[in-house]
DNA sequence: GAGTATGAAATCGTATACGATACAAAACTG
DNA sequence: CAGTTTTGTATCGTATACGATTTCATACTC
């Protein structure tokens, strides 16, 4: 691998062309850059992406920026507004529910296919992990949970096999992590209880529950989750 | 009538459709053209898409036409090659059941969430499209067959409330339409079963019938079609 | 003659440039 | 002084240009 091309090597041709191996455009990196900024919250929602200074920072031209920006706009990360310019996507309660409604289908289906591939190691790890969130309850720390939180969900659907449905996982995961909705639905009794819905849901794929039951507990746990968000919102008008 | 493209799936960015006649930018319009080229079939899978070529084609520059095909890749309808070029997505059976899969799942609960608002014009209308596809299994037309069935659905799901999963729908229905899927998965005896099937989820919906039990009914109707796709195809290593 | 270097053509990736649009502030008018 | 017009600036949208990469055909070596 090392080797590199210089003149035209003997070597297969075969289907190298690996993924992590070659370069990656600049338009990639721009896109890697910028996504890593959202997730990680430096640029907080409602922050305006501005072309000609991203690329700036980049060292790049506007042209792979811009071509970046698109595409986490569709991934629903920013909002574009034509001839205005684009902004990290914000919060708003109708989307918020939007996004958990969609994220409790395809992760409840994601999990339910995962479930069978799911090894007695996977569910020690997330067990720890679930300690860990229990930790957080005790020492008010929301950011770490939320964030552990994400883990836990990983370990039981990553092994999905099928790839448009992980994607979508981690599309609705990616924009409530940029929304921050950690902090936003964080709501008094609601961490505790979502603990104790774990350790449920471990057992049930302990006991190598049906598929249909996983799906069901899956969905219904972000469900309770979003309700518990409505809840506590609702009162005012 | 006949166009069955259904502009949804996908909206401009920032959900514009605007109706208020904003003329769209170029690359709205690229993106628009070259998606009706694929949908309609003018361009079939692995059809090669030069963008000198359309840019002229259009009389637009590059520029936009790539960002067209860009968006187009990112609703897997093309495929993109670093360096190489761009070329219509084509038919790959593990493709064809990942995005069965997927379907079956967003419809489904597409269904579920449109079911309470569902009227009985609407069921009407639908039975009225069954019908036809009734016709059409009489008169060997599987592509209007196909058209039809798109239509039938789209009744059935396009009251769904949450727009996030309604883009999904639409997303996968147009990347089988894409495929034409129908040659590709129009198997004798299969489609006549789907017209009963229909016929029960009409009945399922005017009897009222929980949420649960119509996503149920909705998503074993598109695994039922996979599955037929699969025993027809499987015999052959 | 099989397989490997070499070169040319096609196409993409990115930079730069400029016109178009939107928003805001200043100037103007009644 | 309120409302409207004008002007200015920031930013986007698209065109054009050129270097980079791949691909394919050709010439070459053993």
């Amino acid at each position: 691998m090392t080797s590199t091309v210089s003149t035209a090597g003997t070597a297969g041709p075969a289907g190298t062309a690996g993924p992590a191996g070659a370069t990656s455009s600049k338009s990639e990196q721009a896109y890697a850059a910028v996504k890593a900024s959202i997730l990680s919250g430096e640029y907080s929602p409602g922050y305006r992406l501005v072309l000609a200074k991203i690329a700036e920072e980049l060292g790049f031209s506007v042209v792979p920026v811009r071509e970046a920006i698109r595409r986490l706009e569709a991934e629903n990360l920013v909002v574009f507004e034509r001839n205005v310019g684009a902004t990290v996507a914000g919060i708003d309660p109708t989307e918020y529910l939007y996004t958990m409604q969609t994220l409790g289908i395809v992760e409840g289906a994601a999990t339910a296919l995962s479930a069978p591939l799911i090894s007695a190691a996977d569910i020690a790890r997330a067990r720890a992990v679930n300690e860990l969130m229990r930790e957080c309850l005790a020492n008010f720390d929301p950011v770490r949970f939320t964030s552990l939180n994400r883990d836990f969900h990983s370990v039981l659907f990553e092994h999905c096999p099928n790839p448009h449905i992980l994607d979508l996982v981690h599309r609705g995961w990616n924009r409530l992590q940029a929304l921050r909705s950690s902090t936003f639905s964080y709501v008094p009794g609601r961490a505790r209880q979502s603990v104790e819905e774990h350790e449920s849901l471990l057992r049930l794929l302990e006991a190598g529950a049906p598929a249909d039951d996983v799906e069901r507990a899956a969905r219904a746990h972000r469900a309770a989750t979003l309700d518990a968000y409505l809840a506590h919102r609702a009162p005012s008008p």
